[in-house]
DNA sequence: TCAGCAATGCAACAGAAGTGCATTAATTCA
DNA sequence: TGAATTAATGCACTTCTGTTGCATTGCTGA
């Protein structure tokens, strides 16, 4: 807890209960999570708040967005050194159709893809959708 | 307008006023659309009867859903030969920042991902954000 | 200390997606 | 043909998500 103090300090971002509270449940379920899930997970905090916070997390790049197209935006804690915005460090996003998790594959960048004559690409966005991991062990 | 009957029927979808509106909608417009813009081009016809029009498109595989990650569904009228359901035939979608238009690339399919061990890739979503060739010219 | 700014809680709103149900239209088949 | 059946439509309504306005509370720094 002392050291989410320090990471949210280091990022000019006020140490407050939420903030922490929200870091570390992010941090714990080192998963790509909902909005909802975390409203779920804290009973009484109230949903705009937990709404600025992850868009504080967010505006500060401690956390990306990530659209899984499950029609819901989600967010994960961005590992160190993690650039989102810059184009060489888009990671791929592999969501789970048995468990519909979703999980940062954070070393898998996008390859680079070709757009046709006059287009100019500055972004990329790729979900994989499939059966991970753990649910292939059964 | 004859055309587009044979394709529905072809297609075994019965052939209606709205069917055929929306379809020639679609084909006129050569892109990708929000339910809503169809709403917003026909006035007088109902919202839901829209909704289950691109509904009926879809499962019968004449019309994809595109997640342009703007936050709303689109659709657009499969190629001929789209097999959007099969693996090989994923393409990649454009969505230009400037007009905020979406385009089907249809001949750039998605490259071969790697994922990691334990995984298994059935699907795949790929859009690229950035300039599309007509707002390159200005 | 207290003025000023930031964070919170509550309410409310907007947009999109989806559904239940009664009505109307189209098909089937006796 | 005409009744029975099935499909499509229109309308209203709900749910969910994301988002914002505003008053209140809390924190901070001169
Ligand atoms: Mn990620
Ligand atoms: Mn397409
Ligand atoms: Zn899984
Ligand atoms: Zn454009």
């Amino acid at each position: 807890m002392k050291e989410i103090e320090e990471i949210l300090e280091r990022n000019k971002i006020r140490v407050t209960a939420s903030r922490l509270l929200v870091y570390r449940y992010l941090y714990e379920r080192r998963s790509v999570v909902a909005l909802s899930e975390i409203e779920n997970a804290f009973g009484r905090a109230d949903r705009s708040t937990l709404y600025r916070t992850i868009k504080t997390f967010e505006e500060n790049r401690i956390v990306h967005q990530i659209d899984d197209g499950t029609g819901v935006l989600k967010y994960a804690l961005c590992e160190p050194g993690c650039n989102c915005n810059i184009k060489s460090d888009l990671h791929l996003h592999f969501h789970c159709n048995e468990c519909n998790e979703t999980k940062c594959l954070t070393d898998h960048k996008i390859p680079p893809i070709e757009v046709p004559d006059g287009f100019v690409a500055e972004n990329a966005n790729l979900v994989i959708k499939g059966v991970c991991d753990k649910c292939n062990l059964n």
